[in-house]
DNA sequence: CGTTTTTTGTGTTTTACAGCACAAAGTTAC
DNA sequence: GTAACTTTGTGCTGTAAAACACAAAAAACG
């Protein structure tokens, strides 16, 4: 059983912009829940009702596109706050969001901390940050989606992959393991085109597969065919 | 010559966060400048310096991708409020901004109202809420631009000008006179097939075109195309 | 454990769209 | 007024990537 006390420790503190007694007020409201492999966090079209913080585990952020298609537009790793675009916009869910794998996530009503931030500039200015960022994020992403070849679409994927969950101990093997479809996904690619692209990959030299495991070998060469387009 | 108090009289209020000494505060230290049609305002890699207030005209803000391709990420229509992005996110500018045409835009120091929204909690909430709106749309955006077909990707961009600018007293006239070029720029094609594509909505009847001024004749079609894909 | 379902992998066909070439119309410059 | 340049418009060709089809491997399940 998971304590909230052991997740507040663990939540990142908002750039310190929390008095003791927010923290307080905060802890008191906050609940807890386990997600599973693949299991959905929110859907498109759902009321935005709580502030989520990702404890363990990784998530992704997605849009279903034309034809049931999927595009991942963000992810999240631990420990890091998402969930609250939609709310602090006043809209529903434009997107949805769930586990790529085991995560436990911490949630806190949004109503609350929209109260706090109207009052605590410093916390209202955090998200401002982390909003403006992942603004900038998304529009490099519009352009390297739409212009790009397949080729760089998917080592651009490959890399945002490594800056977005890191590598193990090699130094070279991604932390996260996307099946074939979540890297399609990512690309803007078909699953045929992402498995495809992956072995040619694999036959340059660039990386190395096992089963969903990515191991770059070449990372200047990928950052060259991820920026040549 | 522009008064500089005649233009504060037009800002929009920042949701009326400002207090009378904030307000004198910024007005002393606003200038304002004229731009030309397709005069550039930014440049990517620029170093932000200022918030931008759009007091009369149309900016495009957009990205150049491969090959010197430029995609529109975003547009500004009178008034409001642009340019932070960048400053928020502690970055340079990631994007270009033009005026789609003469444009009046008033400059406040960013460094000062960053000072001012650290302290000023409504003043931060703003833009929140303007960044949460905004990332809303990009993403939005990121989706359609890669997974619509041509056509869906044009009508889209003929709704979406219309919904950035309005239309004129007939109620169908677009009341932004994009070039061809601009329109393949919003709608991530080439400008032949920009015009091309047009050309088959006349044909077909949706829309009318006089130079570069269009007029929407059947929208609930172009929302269906916009909407297929 | 064998059966079903999902994921991965590969070859083939089809097509949407970029790329090019060039003409006509419109705009700017001198 | 005419020369130079830009924007618009149209046809043709090539190709990148989707769509489809199916086999093999792996995972889930009763």
């Amino acid at each position: 059983m998971i304590k909230k006390e052991d997740v507040l420790a663990k939540l990142p503190d908002l750039d310190g912009a929390l008095s003791p007694e927010e923290r307080e007020l905060i802890l008191s409201k906050m609940q807890v829940r386990t997600y599973r492999k693949n299991e959905t966090i929110y859907q498109e079209g759902d009321i935005p009702s709580h502030l989520l913080c990702l404890v363990t585990g990784k998530v992704k952020i997605y849009k279903e596109g034309v034809g049931g298609r999927a595009q991942i537009v963000r992810v999240a790793d631990a420990v890091e706050y998402f969930g609250y675009r939609a709310a602090f916009a006043d809209e529903i869910y434009v997107t949805a969001a769930a586990a790529f794998e085991t995560s436990v996530i911490a949630t806190i009503p949004i109503g609350l901390v929209r109260q706090l931030a109207m009052r605590n500039s410093q916390l209202a200015w955090f998200f401002v940050r982390r909003l403006a960022w992942a603004l900038g994020k998304s529009d490099a992403r519009t352009v390297n989606l739409t212009q790009k070849h397949i080729r760089g679409r998917l080592a651009e994927s490959i890399l945002f992959l490594k800056e977005s969950y890191g590598v193990e101990d090699d130094g070279r093997t991604l932390c996260v393991c996307p099946s074939r479809e979540d890297m399609a996904n990512l690309s803007n690619m078909t699953t045929s085109n992402a498995i495809r692209t992956l072995s040619a990959f694999v036959q340059e030299g660039l990386i190395a597969l096992d089963g969903r495991k990515i191991k770059i070998l070449d990372e200047d060469a990928l950052q060259k065919i991820s920026r040549m387009g």
